[in-house]
DNA sequence: AACATTTGACCTCT
DNA sequence: AGAGGTCAAATGTT
């Protein structure tokens, strides 16, 4: 039993290292050809590595991520124990969450047409906790990416409600997703074809986004009603707004074969694996929309004042609801619900099932 | 049964 | 000491 497990350590702990070598390479062939963004990315990954490699054989991180640390227990090759372990890595999850990059999204749900929802990052989170901030009206909640216990993935998000403004909601991002997000393809759509992930993720979550939005696009009835979303970012700690704020395409499926290579994304979308699944539904085009090439970045959106009006049939926002291509919890209002409930009891109303069950 | 949410307790930071 | 953040047992949902 203990040597299993100590095998299994020892087989993470040489893929950490591999891993960390091939984004070596990669950088080593970035830094002749390509952006900064990319490179900081692949830095980012590197370290991410060899830290998870270095936390395997209990080595204490710093919180400066100098490599060297007063506290290192492998000067002396003492081991330790597993209750010192689980001690170190619960106050290593705080201190390395604190050097996490952080960034605040504002995003305004617009009502003037009765619906509101918050907007999908495409990403699945769990909700961990709720609390009452002080001198705030509406709770916090606490969400940390769904993969985390399987992918070690560390991103979390605590979205909170505007004091100000009920209609706007705050999302304070930590850390970025190191997961592999194959959980909503998984299940909403069978692939047969597999693009091998890490460096190829944005293309990967491309087609599989491409597939669901041409499966929703053959489903859609003509639009009903119409909805806004408008999204600000504060900027905490954070490179470029693009970083912040990727960029999204959607392709008629019309297209969509012919011009697979012809899409406009910028590399930082690309390299920090957002891609359009990072955007909800609220953003598909309908069929009837006369550009072909939807292509537009959020950040954009948010400078020019422009709210996207798009039109989605009720039929089909149910349809998103339930459907199980919103794996994620990133909720998605019922239209219903907006028109009666008047007051929010929690600090994110939408996330909570019930909203979802009719 | 597996997974998600709730919530009180606990931990860290200031 | 108090506020914010996280954990984990209990509970709910699918």
């Amino acid at each position: 039993m203990e040597e299993t497990t100590t095998n299994r350590k020892h087989v993470n702990l040489i893929n950490e290292l591999i891993q960390g070598k091939e984004l070596a390479k990669q950088l080593s062939d970035h830094l002749v050809s390509s952006s900064h963004d990319t490179n900081e990315f692949l830095i980012e990954k590197i370290l991410s590595t060899y830290e998870k490699a270095l936390t395997m054989v209990n080595w204490r991180p710093t919180n400066s991520g100098n490599m060297m640390d007063s506290n290192c227990s492998l000067a002396n090759g003492s081991p330790i124990s597993e209750v010192v372990d689980h001690e170190f890595e619960h106050k290593a999850v705080f201190k390395k969450r604190k050097t996490m990059p952080r960034w605040t999204e504002q995003v305004k749900l617009c009502s003037r047409t009765g619906l509101e929802r918050s907007f999908d990052d495409g990403y699945s989170w769990r909700k961990y906790g709720q609390k009452d901030i002080l001198g705030a009206k509406f709770p916090r909640g606490y969400y940390r990416c769904t993969h985390r216990n399987v992918q070690g993935c560390l991103a979390t998000k605590q979205v909170q409600r505007s004091d100000e403004d009920p209609t706007t909601i705050e999302v304070t991002y930590r850390g970025r997703h190191t997961c592999k997000q194959v959980k909503h393809s998984n299940k909403a759509f069978p692939s047969n074809k597999r693009i091998p992930l890490e460096e190829n993720q944005f293309h990967y979550d491309h087609y599989e986004k491409n597939q669901m939005l041409q499966e929703k696009m053959q489903q859609t009835p003509q639009g009903i009603f119409t909805f806004e979303t408008e999204h600000k970012v504060k900027t905490e700690e954070f490179e470029t707004k693009e970083d912040i704020f990727p960029w999204f395409c959607f392709t008629s499926p019309s297209i969509e074969s012919e011009n697979e290579n012809n899409i406009m994304l910028p590399e930082t979308m690309i390299e920090n694996h957002y891609s359009v699944e990072s955007f909800s539904p609220a953003f598909i085009s309908p069929p009837t929309s006369e550009s072909n090439l939807f292509c537009l970045s959020a950040y954009q959106l948010s400078n020019t004042g422009l709210c996207q009006n798009v039109q989605i049939s009720e039929s089909d926002i149910t349809e998103i609801v339930s459907a199980p291509t919103s794996v994620t919890n990133s909720p998605i209002l019922d239209l219903d619900i907006l028109l009666h409930k008047g007051d929010f009891d929690t600090d994110f109303p939408f996330n909570t099932p019930e909203y979802f069950s009719s």
